[in-house]
DNA sequence: CCTATATGTGAATACATGTTCATATATAGA
DNA sequence: TCTATATATGAACATGTATTCACATATAGG
């Protein structure tokens, strides 16, 4: 077994291998900075289902907001949340604003997270 | 194309088969709520690190404080989220308490994230 | 039984988040 | 230009969340 290399661990620490090993392999504060915010953005039903029913086509605001059974400018504060993630794309047509997915990564996001929450 | 079912429809929508094909597709509340759940339990830097390095080994509370460099409490707190949310487990082992994870399928999802914030 | 150590937890705090309301902006059509 | 409709947004509010502090519980070893 090897020893422990980072400093921290030579006074304090409970098990000073377990830790240096952990910490040489733990996500470094901004990755896992980045990667919470990717979570936090899908950890609200409503953005939850307006990017899954996005993933099956382009829909527009009021739309949105019949499907989701919410009120317009509740739906417009999130879709500028998603599109401040760069989840969702919009293009404005006249009136209206379509808004769709930027790209499938979030999709297979869902199907583990449906996959785990169904058989756990 | 088929035309709109849902009563909802007829009257006040934008686009009413839009908006029916999406209400036929969407997640159930009660689905998109426990996928919420499960992405919000994601979505903290400090859980974030805890599941990752718990991924490897097995550790205790002092270690998880030390590796994640918050105070015990906190730590404390964080995993009985994540042990309600049965996300990780633990045993007890004299005056120790080792957690562990319950099941890898967080770890794809850890994957799938982080090809997501890389390469976009 | 007493002490030291590891862990759990309630209360308090500061901060973040989601929705609503009112209103602003933008566009189409008269 | 004026009106109607779709969307965006700031402010306010209520609620949720993460951390800290103080203390409770549990266990090992005198």
């Amino acid at each position: 077994m090897k020893q422990p290399e980072c400093d921290s661990c030579q006074e304090q620490c409970e098990h000073p291998q377990a830790i240096c090993l952990a910490k040489e392999m733990v996500l470094p504060d901004q990755e896992a900075q980045e990667l919470a915010e990717l979570f936090k953005m899908l950890g609200d039903p409503t953005r939850v289902k307006i990017l899954q029913v996005l993933s099956a086509q382009e829909l527009c605001v009021c739309d949105l907001a019949a499907v989701v059974e919410m009120g317009q400018s509740a739906v417009s504060h999130q879709l500028r949340l998603l599109r401040n993630a760069r989840l969702v794309k919009y293009r404005r047509e006249g009136k209206n604003a379509w808004y769709s997915l930027n790209d499938d990564h979030v999709i297979a996001l869902f199907q583990q997270g449906l996959a785990h929450i169904r058989h756990s």
